[in-house]
DNA sequence: ACGTCAAATGACAACGCTGTCATATAGGGG
DNA sequence: CCCCTATATGACAGCGTTGTCATTTGACGT
């Protein structure tokens, strides 16, 4: 039924040390060779056996995607993202849930080596940007991708996969000061997470761009989460001056402003526009829909998945040198403004 | 650095297969002599190498998810669950999240097979209840655990984890008429769910049970999603005699029940109780937060995962014949009624 | 003390593949 | 046409485990 290299073997009339080489792209194999080799491949639909692989070689067929995220959809779009990469490839995936609060992740990474070979990792923040797990990746000697927010790449610019939080919210923060907003509040993220950081940063810089004075009284600590939206909003709301516009750092937190106009009877976007930010499934379901920073999270990921893979590859040094093998992989992703409902020319006054 | 089975055996002062007998359980291994290696085992930290045993044994040491849900929630939950018992076992797990509306799962079932050893499978809904995918999964021999319904476990108990999804939705129907509430609103979700029947039998029983008449005009199809919760809701609430509650079959729904109700300025739950069903992270972020049922999806997961299994392990003869070890899984669910804020007493009328 | 037999243990091949190293083969120069 | 060399191919040994089957051990009855 399931056939082994032994039988490409005996079909090709070749012995399996060649069937290796051609299933692995090996140089020093005459294109002929190559040729009856891939016919008899073909024909009994022949597939490496993993864990022969992992075994054997010193090179393995697994990576894993260590995360943390409360959001599962986040984490969704990342599995199938690499998934998609690693099914292209003959690799497999192994996902690692982990904790950031408990510092279980680097004797976590330590059994992952040991126990099963991995051949890389992709890492997501809070992780990816965390430096002690940063550090024992490395001391593990294992390949790795970072997906981060712009700021955290620093030096380490080949093994990021960068989200332009800064930019991306230059941009949603242009555009509503091209819709008439002088006066634009800012919820924050938690000031644990780089994005937060990145996105109060393109506020500030859009605002400056416009000549728009900072004025601190609209910016509002948060923390990512719809009540702390809810309770930003109201504070905004409740000033003598209150803006007429409210940017969340988040799409969740958005969703808590919209509720809080609501509450406090403020008509959307007549009287208020809101704007979120990542384009979770949240703001399609909110009322007005929400205008938002769409984050192509499994691109992201194809892309991360992609990255790892050429790395873990290019340390085989049977490896044909294959010139420009990263190209296609985007390492710097700037969301893009989705302009829906919940955004408007600011009122009239 | 990594040790493996001589190591052990070595230190120890037996064999091999000695090793291997210990770490699998199997009977014939004097006392003594498996305290021996246990001792040996721990001091090393071995653990046995997957792909080895995967490429050695005819069992495996793998198992599949398999799943195409757009709750991801939903299924980092049952994720998660999986995960907790395939560690606590040496086990992997493969995620296969597939596409229900194409064929394709049939052959991806088959790759699966041929291509890596697969000890089992969890199905989850739709997959679970479908009925071609089941009889692929027993014509390749797979042991196999659906996560399904209760209406959809038929003849197979053996193999299913149920959710009583009528017992549930009873229970709620039930919260309801003991507020006083006997006009009661039904928002039904896809027919092509074998839940949502389940869940409008379990709102019939309940209304029978308190001798209200059912009223069809009170039944409104839908499809679990939040706009149909919002048109839903709007149908029922413009009936010249609207009910004075709304069972939403599922929290999405609810949550545009909800937003429907603020638009016609009803008041949550003074003049309009709203339950939803799951107690998806949606229903803490509604305002009122949603009464709803609680599945406890990673326990589900947890319990579908030791069952399989199980299943897998009883096949190895070798294995010592554990009498009763399904032991602790639980193999019905009841979702468990949540009551926030979303519901109370019926309006004095 | 001895034979008996089940229980306990071990030797060894095999799983499907890759790495190493030896061998064969094809061109190119004399 | 032969030798040399680079290139192409193959033989074979592992990787860490399990399955099979042979061998040893110990408890028991005599």
């Amino acid at each position: 039924m399931k056939s082994t290299i032994n039988d490409v073997a005996a079909r090709a009339g070749v012995s399996i040390k060649t069937v290796s080489r051609v299933i692995n792209n090996e140089p020093s194999v005459r294109p002929a060779t190559r040729k009856k080799v891939m016919d008899a491949v073909n024909e009994l639909h022949y597939q490496p056996n993993l864990a022969a692989r992992n075994l054997a070689g010193t090179r393995s067929y697994t990576i894993a995607l260590i995360y943390d995220n409360p959001n599962a959809y986040y984490i969704i779009d990342m599995q199938n993202g690499i998934l998609e990469t690693c099914k292209a490839r003959g690799y497999e995936l192994l996902i690692h849930p982990s904790n950031s609060k408990s510092d279980t992740v680097i004797d976590e990474l330590r059994a992952l080596v040991e126990h099963s070979k991995v051949a890389g990792v992709v890492l997501t923040p809070p992780f990816s940007e965390t430096q002690s797990v940063i550090d024992e990746v490395k001391k593990l000697g294992l390949d790795y991708v970072r997906i981060v927010s712009s700021g955290a790449a620093e030096g380490d610019e080949d093994n990021c996969i960068q989200v332009d939080d800064s930019g991306a919210a230059f941009d949603i923060t242009k555009h509503l000061v091209e819709h008439g907003h002088r006066r634009i509040g800012f919820l924050c993220g938690g000031e644990e997470h780089v994005s937060t950081h990145g996105r109060l940063d393109g506020y500030k810089d859009a605002l400056r761009q416009a000549g728009i004075p900072l004025e601190s009284e609209l910016i509002i600590p948060g923390e990512y989460s719809f009540d702390s939206g809810v309770a930003g909003a109201k504070a905004l709301l409740a000033l003598d001056n209150p803006p007429t516009a409210i940017f969340a750092s988040n799409d969740e937190m958005a969703a808590g402003a919209l509720f809080a106009a609501r509450l406090m009877n403020v008509e959307i976007p007549q009287q208020l526009s809101i704007v979120g930010f990542e384009d979770s499934p949240f703001s399609r379901q909110t009322w007005p829909k929400l205008t938002t920073a769409h984050q192509p999270n499994s691109e992201i990921a194809k892309c991360a998945a992609a990255l790892v893979l050429n790395k873990a590859r290019s340390k085989s040094s049977s490896e044909s040198a294959s010139a420009n093998k990263d190209a296609g992989i985007i390492k710097k992703f700037v969301p893009e403004l989705l302009v829906r409902d919940s955004s408007g020319d600011a009122p009239a006054n």
